[in-house]
DNA sequence: CATTTATAAATTTTT
DNA sequence: TTTATAAATG
């Protein structure tokens, strides 16, 4: 605990402390450990599986092992580190560097199954079929390929009901993840769908043709090919040997493909640890089954379990509430967390009367831990679904208390970066069509069917069956017969009048980017444009310089740009500071290819990630949803919306899985807190629209939290509460109101 | 007539 | 902030 607040202040502590206490290797980190944390630290060769209860060290043990590894001779380079997200894999690196060698963790291959499946197909990709020149979509991306597809095949006609693009993907990604029939997925998660099996089977069927003729692949398949590398004659040992260890955390939300790459990934070297806790598994709808966890030791034979179960991060009365929960559990693996940290304060249950009490109350508990002590950095809000938070960000805003939201919509997601970003993926991969279909329907006058003529004139989709002609057979060089950007260049098909200009205007921008000299043309296409190259000689074809750098191609776009967006979106000026964000991450970027793949593989989860050194030291309350919150700890940690249908949510109960899926998260939300814990439950419920008598209704408290189970929460009422129910005196005065209104017109 | 643009409705969790 | 439907435009 100690320990994990000194890393916590800062790099600065630790590094004094490395450099001036610890030589190198004398491994005193093992002396902070339990006996279980050291049995799994000091490990030698095999298969390891830990199992860790929430708050047992498990993130200190697999750091302390990693530096244990590096201290005992294995190559950084030979050690593997899969994490959840990338800030998981940076900050162990960077704990791990304070124990041993500095420095030596720099080497380590840390990230998510995600970003190393796109280092190495990077490299190691060509005899897997993949050119190393691929671009990654993300969700948004891959969901509207598959609705280009539906329209493309009519099943978007009126009348005809047929599932939309959002779970179209979701059916597509789940078959693909959990390995299984679609009739069983459709039938277990999409039973609406069923009627829609064929035109789905169909849509499927060209989704996989139609990334492979626009050299794109979406997340699935960066854990497909990687898997697929793995089985590769020569390549496949080559890639697994080249790791003497692997290490994994957050098992228990892994899925089988994942199971299966560690599985191909283990030849000549058989070392592997693996961390999870089944209690914690929140991520089934990306296909995570526990099951991994449960036959771990089957596919590693002989592996060898180590289970922690000290809680060192919360209190008694804390855990006693969190293990309470999970009694109820239809399903639990034989796990007794237990604390030694005595209190004599239970966590608070605070019953409130709505949503903005609920606010107030979350802000005043805030408050007065700030004044007792704990900073905001110390507390955090947590909540099941992203719009929970928004009014308390504008109550939060109201009082000036800063605060960093994580979860939710994020930075990538806006339409602006959007543009943007695809600005860059269309210079970055010509054939990148889902980039295209978006660039072209900015420009005015042109909307999805003129950008899908534009696209096929330009050749966006390439001929797979041409393939074995534009890849040399001799060299393996692929070569480049005539992509969609030289054809936009030298010979551009006719956009719709309307848009002559801001597409003559785009030509210009892509070009200066690629350091193209457009030809010089005719005068009619020439007297609008802002043509100022000139080639030599008039020659028909355009010449090349040199590209521009990152940051001067998104000075270009953004020039083009910008005056677009100041006609197409109102708050342009928030949207202006954010591209300077957006150019700030570049800066950091020399390669254009690594920029685009980071932003999609780990895309900033906050404006915290955004700001600079300086902003971090501020004090600020972290907001987060419940998922995000995986691995996260706090000394105050408050819970809001614990109301039956928004925990569990109403949407995700499908099945008892569903149900129970939604206990663990509740259970993963109570145990982030180390010393204080408040759920709040605002029980009236305004639903605006539907004009239901009065506009609001009341709802329960949470199942998770049965009468039986209230005597170990100090129950209590927001002030509201205490007052008397104003509601007759409110509708009263919005009667007076109204009738003062309707004087006005009678 | 084919497209584009304006309007209204609805929204889980994430690599 | 996106997405299905209606109105407007060339």
């Amino acid at each position: 605990m100690r320990y994990a607040e000194v890393v916590r202040a800062g790099h600065g502590v630790e590094s004094i402390r490395g450099f001036f206490l610890a030589t190198p290797a004398d491994k005193s980190y093992l002396a902070e450990l339990n006996a279980q944390q050291r049995a799994a630290t000091t490990f030698g060769d095999g298969a390891l599986l830990i199992i860790a209860g929430a708050g047992t060290g498990k993130t200190k043990t697999l750091v302390s092992r990693l530096a244990y590894l590096i201290d005992s001779g294995v190559s950084p380079d030979a050690i593997l580190l899969l994490t959840f997200t990338r800030r998981a894999a940076a900050e162990m690196l960077s704990r791990a560097t304070h124990l041993c060698e500095p420095g030596a963790t720099g080497k380590v291959w840390g990230g998510t199954f995600h970003a190393i499946a796109n280092r190495l197909l990077r490299t190691y990709g060509r005899p897997a079929g993949i050119t190393s020149d691929f671009t990654v979509m993300d969700q948004a991306d891959a969901a509207d390929m598959m609705n280009l597809i539906r329209s493309d095949l009519g099943l978007n006609k009126k009348g005809k009901r047929f599932p939309k693009k959002e779970t179209l993907l979701k059916a597509y990604s789940m078959t693909v993840n959990a390995q299984t029939k679609l009739t069983e997925i459709v039938d277990k998660h999409f039973p609406w769908c069923k009627k829609s099996q064929d035109g789905m089977k169909e849509v499927f069927g060209s989704y996989v043709k139609r990334k492979r003729e626009h050299n794109v692949l979406d997340y699935d398949d960066l854990l497909l090919f990687w898997r697929s590398l793995c089985e590769t004659e020569g390549v496949g040992p080559q890639v697994a040997d080249r790791f003497e260890h692997i290490l994994v955390d957050e098992y228990q939300d892994t899925n089988a493909i994942q199971a299966q790459i560690l599985l191909g990934m283990r030849q000549a070297y058989k070392n592997i640890t693996v961390v999870g806790d089944d209690a914690q598994s929140i991520y089934s709808f990306r296909a995570a089954t526990i099951r991994n966890i449960l036959d771990f030791s089957q596919q590693f034979a002989g592996a060898k379990v180590i289970t922690l179960e000290q809680n060192y991060r919360s209190t008694i009365p804390i855990l006693d509430a969190s293990n309470a929960v999970m009694e109820y559990a239809k399903e639990r693996y034989t796990k007794e967390l237990w604390s030694q940290r005595k209190s004599e304060q239970k966590p608070v249950l605070m019953t409130c009367v709505d949503e903005s009490d609920q606010s107030r109350a979350v802000c005043e508990a805030i408050i007065e831990h700030l004044e007792m002590g704990t900073p905001l950095s110390s507390q955090a809000v947590l909540f099941r679904a992203g719009h929970h938070s928004a009014a308390l960000e504008i109550e939060l805003a109201k009082r000036n208390i800063p605060f960093h939201k994580y979860g939710g919509l994020k930075f990538v997601e806006a339409a602006h970066i959007k543009d943007m970003l695809a600005f860059l993926r269309v210079l970055e991969n010509p054939y990148d069509q889902i980039s295209w279909f978006r660039v072209l329907q900015l420009l005015e006058g042109i909307g999805p069917k003129s950008a899908q003529r534009l696209m096929s004139e330009l050749g966006v989709r390439r001929n797979l069956s041409l393939r074995e002609e534009i890849v040399s057979p001799e060299s393996g060089e692929e070569i480049e017969v005539s992509s969609p950007l030289k054809c936009l260049f030298d010979d551009p098909p006719a956009a719709p009048a309307a848009a002559k200009e801001q597409y003559s205007n785009l030509r210009q921008a892509l070009a200066d980017c690629q350091g193209v000299i457009l030809p010089k043309r005719r005068k009619e296409s020439n007297s609008t444009g802002s043509e100022t190259n000139v080639s030599a000689d008039g020659e028909p074809t355009s010449s090349i310089t040199d590209r521009l750098d990152l940051p001067a191609q998104l000075d270009r776009l953004r020039a083009f740009y910008e005056p677009i967006f100041e006609e197409v979106y109102s708050n342009a000026f928030v949207r202006v500071r954010d591209i300077e964000q957006l150019q700030e991450i570049a800066g950091k970027y020399k390669s254009r290819q690594k920029f685009i793949t980071d932003l999609t593989l780990d895309p900033p989860v906050s404006t915290s990630d955004l700001a600079g050194p300086s902003l971090s030291e501020e004090d600020f309350l972290v907001l987060s949803t419940i998922h995000s919150a995986k691995g996260c700890e706090w000394d105050v940690v408050h819970v809001i919306h614990v109301a039956d249908g928004d925990i569990p949510l109403d949407m995700s109960l499908g099945d008892d899985e569903g149900l129970e899926e939604e206990r663990r998260l509740f259970y993963v939300s109570l145990t982030r807190a180390k010393n204080t814990l408040y759920i709040y439950f605002p029980f009236r419920h305004y639903h605006r629209g539907r004009s239901m008598s009065d506009g609001h209704s009341y709802v329960q408290l949470t199942r998770f939290l049965p009468e039986e189970m209230r005597h170990l929460f100090a129950v209590e009422c927001s002030p509201d509460m205490v007052e008397d129910d104003s509601l007759a005196g409110d509708s009263a005065t919005i009667d007076r109101v109204d009738e003062r209104l309707n004087k006005l017109w009678e």
